[in-house]
DNA sequence: TGAATATATGAGCAGTTATTCATATATTAT
DNA sequence: ATAATATATGAATAACTGCTCATATATTCA
C-alpha cells in the first residue's frame, strides 16, 4: 500500500489516561453552551460596558460617551447583551437605561479582573 | 439647520451616575487583555480540550480520538493554547503529551461549568 | 405641527477564526 | 534504507463578528 497515514491508530494509545479523562469530558452541546457564555465576555467593548454597569445603571448615550464609542456600536452590543440576558433595559421617556442582569456573568467578570490584577 | 442628530448631547445626561461608573471603568488596554482571557475559553473545541485535560495529560492522538475531531484541528488548537500558556507540552519519542498549564484559566473554566449546572 | 433628541436597526464591510487539505518533520520499526 | 506512525504547519475557505453608515422609530419641546 501507499504511504498514507495522517490518522492516528484505531485504538487509543493510552487507554488508562483516556478512561480517566472521559469521566470529566464535556459533551459537544454543553461545550457549545459554555463557550457561548465565555464568548459574551470575549470582546473589549462588552467588557467595558459591563465594567461601566457594575455599580449603576446608565443610559445608552452616557455609555457611548463614557467609552468613547459610537451610539450605534453601543446599541448593537447592548441588543446582543440583552439577548444573552447579560443586561436588562428600562425605558423612561425617550431614555433607555441598561443595567446588569446576570450575577453569574458579573461574577465571572470579577474573577477575570482578579486574574488580571495578580496574574 | 438641517435635521441632523444621531449623536447624543455634548455633556453627559446623568453626571452623577457617570461619576459613579467611572471609578470602576476598565480602560481599553485592560479590557482587551481581559477579553482575550475569556476568548481563550470561547470555543467549544478548546473547552472540550480543557475538560479532557482536567485530570490527566493526554497525547494529541488520544485527544483527537476522544473528541472526535481531526488530528490537524486539534493540533492547531493546541498550538494556539500553548501560545496562550493554557497548556504545556512534553515530548517523549514521537508522542507529545499536553497538560493544563494555567490554574487561572481552569479555575475560570470550573466556574463556568458551575454556572451551567445550576444556572 | 415641526424640529430636536435618544435609541434601534438593517445592510455592508473588514477583520478574525476554526477547520480542512495537503504536506512536512520527526521518530520508530522492519 | 524504507515504511509506518505521531505531530506540526501553511494555505485556502467558510463562517462569524463588530463596526460604520444611513435611516427608522419614538418621545419631547417649542
Amino acid at each position: 500500500m501507499k504511504t498514507k497515514t495522517t490518522e492516528c491508530a484505531e485504538n487509543f494509545i493510552h487507554e488508562d489516561k483516556v478512561r480517566r479523562s472521559e469521566k470529566h469530558l464535556i459533551d459537544g452541546l454543553n461545550a457549545t453552551k459554555l463557550a457561548r457564555t465565555f464568548q459574551a465576555l470575549a470582546d473589549p467593548t462588552r467588557v467595558r460596558i459591563i465594567s461601566a454597569l457594575l455599580k449603576t445603571e446608565l443610559c445608552v448615550c452616557d455609555i457611548a460617551a463614557l467609552l468613547g464609542v459610537t451610539q450605534s456600536a453601543i446599541s448593537h452590543q447592548l441588543r446582543q447583551m440583552r439577548d444573552l440576558r447579560l443586561v436588562r433595559s428600562r425605558k423612561e421617556g425617550r431614555i433607555v437605561y441598561y443595567a446588569l442582569d446576570d450575577e453569574h456573568i458579573s461574577d465571572l467578570f470579577r474573577r477575570g479582573v482578579e486574574h488580571l490584577e495578580h496574574g
